[in-house]
RNA sequence: CGGGGCGUAGCGCAGCCCGGUAGCGCACCAGUUUUGGGAACUGGUGGUCGCAGGUUCAAAUCCUGUCGCCCCGACCA
């Protein structure tokens, strides 16, 4: 990609109503822009990283063994109301009517249609077990949406329904679940804690959550310095008042301490409540019918996105982690009107790309300042940079947007050095 | 929903108290000179001051209403 021809409107200043670093960072670098409270767009390179983090999650979900499908995002009420939650979910349920005014809602989570898919094409205990899911827009009318796509309104998720014929089996599918979370978020580069947790309205037991540190994360999470509990404040609450420098509950050995975090992703055992009311059964290997049981599981594609540049940024911009970076090599041409600082830049843009290495070539006549502010900004992992050394020694910098290293480098290393460093 | 704040050019803001030709910086367009960390000069484009009503000879400014956005709280897979 040549930066000429890439809509990237970057920022110089920062937008007012922007107050977290990942929010900031975001609008400066052109990576998404609103269109009303907790609703946003996404730009060619906010798209750009939300589906290398989408390719991630299938990835791992696919080698767990889950199958992916595409649920409607509208769905009508007769379903929500089959289960209470169209009386019980309140006003954060975005409720619809069609011309005939049918009532639908723009579905906040989807047991409700899986459910249903089930028990229409599911008969036999053999079939089972069986782990769908979907990335998906959804839609909460939160109450008080902030902090850009840390809590949006409209927002873009993977959530998966595990159906099983045992208690078991269930927990088998959760711990792989828990397994295949931890692969999905060390990939992405983020530290992450697993929190015991509250399933909220959604209902459910064995929930856990994972849970990015930040400074700016929503959630308070207990520690124990003693035992491994660690848990979200809100469960912790519930099970009697905890809070820092308190005694573990759990061995009653340790203190507690509070870090904060972001919810990225959350796990949880439905067991039969969505089933049981649905009537959504298998038949076992004796011909009686039983509920199935079931399990959830849901990452915020967004809300990852936003937590990783929380974790990894700094004054000048994002440093995004090789996994998730928009391009590997930003290539800038001190003078873009110099023909022969374009030839080198340029072959070395196509001997890259044969490489597949996803590289950017800054081309355009600006000042350097500004080409060095945007790659910055952006957080391209490495900035090659060619000027007049780089003609009169046929030598090229290579500087690590991370570390800020700088190499100079002979024109003929290049591309086996990229290659090395961007593994 | 309670409390607080803000809506003036694409972005950041001043002007409002005390009514009288709508401004500044950045961005954008043209040209010239520039090019190793957001260049310089010259010339230019762009705003029914969120919207509606009221007061007034006259409203960005005063009054009423309304919509939107942000923050704190309650809330929340």
């Amino acid at each position: 990609m040549k930066f000429s021809k890439l809509y990237c409107p970057t920022l110089k200043e920062t937008p007012k109503d922007a107050l977290v670093a990942s929010h900031q960072l975001m609008m400066r670098s052109g990576m998404i822009r609103k269109l009303a409270a907790g609703i946003y767009s996404y730009l060619p390179l906010g798209l750009k990283i939300m589906r290398k983090i989408e390719c991630i999650v299938r990835e791992e979900m696919n080698r767990s063994g889950a199958q992916e499908i595409l649920m409607p995002s509208v769905i009508p009420s007769e379903l929500w109301k089959e289960t209470g939650r169209w009386d019980l979910y309140g006003k954060e349920l975005l409720r619809l009517k069609d011309r005939a005014s049918r009532e639908f809602c723009y579905g906040p989570t989807h047991e409700e249609v899986i459910t249903d898919i089930v028990r229409n094409n599911i008969n036999s205990y053999k079939q089972l077990p069986m782990n769908l899911y979907q990335i998906q827009t959804k839609f909460r009318d939160e109450i008080r949406p902030r902090f850009g796509l840390m809590r949006g309104r409209e927002f873009i998720m993977k959530d998966a329904y595990s159906f099983h014929t045992s208690e078991s089996c269930l927990e088998d599918t959760f711990q792989e679940m828990e397994n295949t979370y931890g692969r999905i978020f060390s990939r992405a580069g983020l530290n992450f804690k697993i929190v015991e947790a509250d399933s909220g309205n959604i209902g459910g037991s064995g929930s856990r959550e994972f849970m990015v540190t930040a400074e700016s994360g929503e959630d308070a999470i207990l520690e124990c310095d003693h035992c491994q509990y660690s848990a979200n404040v809100e469960v912790a609450e519930k099970s009697g008042g905890t809070s820092e420098g308190d005694r573990c509950g759990r061995c009653k050995k340790g203190s507690l301490s509070i870090t904060r975090g972001i919810e990225v992703g959350h796990i949880f055992k439905l067991g039969d409540k969505y089933s049981k009311v649905m009537t959504a059964t298998v038949l076992d290997d004796k011909g009686n019918a039983s509920p199935i049981m079931m399990g959830c599981y849901g990452i915020g594609i967004g809300r990852t996105m936003a937590a990783a540049i929380e974790q990894h940024h700094d004054e000048r911009g994002i440093k995004w982690p090789l996994s998730l970076a928009p391009f590997l090599v930003d290539i800038i041409l001190i003078k873009a009107g110099n023909p022969e600082q374009m030839k080198i830049g340029e072959k070395i843009y196509e001997d890259l790309t044969k490489e597949n290495i996803d590289v950017l070539l800054d081309d355009r006549e600006l000042s350097p300042g500004i080409k060095f502010k945007d790659a910055d900004l952006i957080g391209i992992p490495f900035q090659l940079i060619i000027g007049n050394k780089t003609i009169e020694n046929q030598t090229i910098e290579l500087k690590s947007r991370k570390s800020g290293e700088v190499q100079i480098l002979n024109l003929s290393d290049i591309i086996s050095t990229i290659k090395g460093v961007t593994q």
